[in-house]
DNA sequence: TGGATATTGTGACAATTGTCACCTAATTAC
DNA sequence: GTAATTAGGTGACAATTGTCACAATATCCA
């Protein structure tokens, strides 16, 4: 690993602390596509995201996934920074979105950095907040809005992580917001309407100036 | 402030920490009904609960509330935990919904706290955990359920906080979960129906075993 | 090339939820 | 006690969303 790659992406931690990610952090690479956690897994270490995008969903009974947000290389799994001693299990699917690198380093670790480094538990407390406000975010979209504008809201995001061309099926984003692969095309094609994408097979152009 | 009061609300906390929690802390006093924390509004200081039940609100532009979770005795308003050094505002209603006492702590021992105390630092890691998860539990229920298993669940978190004798309207329960009163009139009809709950003017007994 | 598969479009209809109008009954205020 | 207010009941209807059936293309693979 490189420690300078480590100072860009996660500026504002002491010096000491690259060592140690170094020393003690492992690499693991994933394909787009590859589930990093499943829900109720063991969580075994805590995840760094050094490239590439993933998903966080929810699952219900029956399995269906329903998604919450997006964690960015320079993102961390907060659950997963703060599962300390005991052996807790995950409350989150995560999905890689792209390929994907990330920096696992191990539980034990956790508690001492956090007493440790105040770099470190800084680090850690804006990341949960962040995630805590994600959360939030999502709440707001499906108790107040209908699902034109939680679709609206959806594409913004996925432009936001992923550019203007976005490369998912109707059925993709159906399955993203819990609805139905019908309800989606209607709305999109109402969208395209409006001007504000362009649908082509398999992928969705964003038009609309935020 | 009774330190023995302290220790039975927030066991597992260091002795020093009871001394700490004596000295710095201000006790209020709030009435049913009182808003405790307003959306928007900077926070001050770090809040734990003594006495009494509050519930927390998400809010829209339009100001309508939507019901995210119950904060009880031996609790942590867990964003407050985590301003540290900057003047963070509420993303969240706070409401007295019974009488409450709330102990206020000066944001400026938070960091202290938390290098200091292992126990803090693990009750903050804790709380902030469980009030991650209740809304995790939040999104699956609107996500995935309709507006009468939400009913089901809504009154069952009630009952478990307040008892089986459930003093609100049916536009209090509309209100909190952002539906129409037509609407939850209909469904507990439908519950009484069905045995689940006996409706009374101006209340709701629950008969429903677990 | 030709079928198999995946993606999208579309109409009809059902289920759920929201809204409106108006009613009755209980409670409160004067 | 009477009027005003509040809580709750109910039918009709609208809006939103979900489901089903099936058509039309595009893409992939043998």
């Amino acid at each position: 690993m490189d420690i300078h790659h480590l100072r860009l992406l996660f500026p504002a931690l002491e010096e000491l602390l690259y060592d140690e990610l170094d020393q003690h952090g492992s690499i693991i690479e994933l394909k787009a596509g590859d589930t990093i956690l499943r829900v109720g897994e063991t969580i075994r270490s805590s995840m760094l995201i050094l490239k590439g995008l993933v998903k966080l969903y929810r699952e219900d009974e029956d399995g269906k996934e329903f998604f919450i947000y997006h964690l960015e290389a320079g993102q961390a799994c907060s659950l997963s920074l703060v599962c300390a001693t005991k052996h807790e299990k995950s409350e989150v699917l995560a999905k890689a979105l792209t390929d994907v690198t990330i920096l696992t380093i191990p539980l034990s670790y956790m508690d001492q950095w956090m007493a440790k480094y105040k770099s470190w538990y800084q680090f850690v407390i804006t990341s949960y907040r962040s995630r805590f406000e994600e959360l939030l975010k999502t709440v707001d979209a499906i108790a107040f809005s209908n699902m034109d504008e939680r679709l609206r809201d959806y594409l913004e995001k996925q432009v936001e992580k992923m550019g203007t061309n976005l490369k998912m099926t109707h059925q993709d984003i159906a399955t993203d917001l819990n609805s139905s692969r019908e309800v989606i095309s209607r709305l999109l094609k109402k969208m395209e309407a409006k001007g504000w994408i362009i649908i082509h097979r398999n992928s969705i152009e964003w038009q609309k100036r935020k």
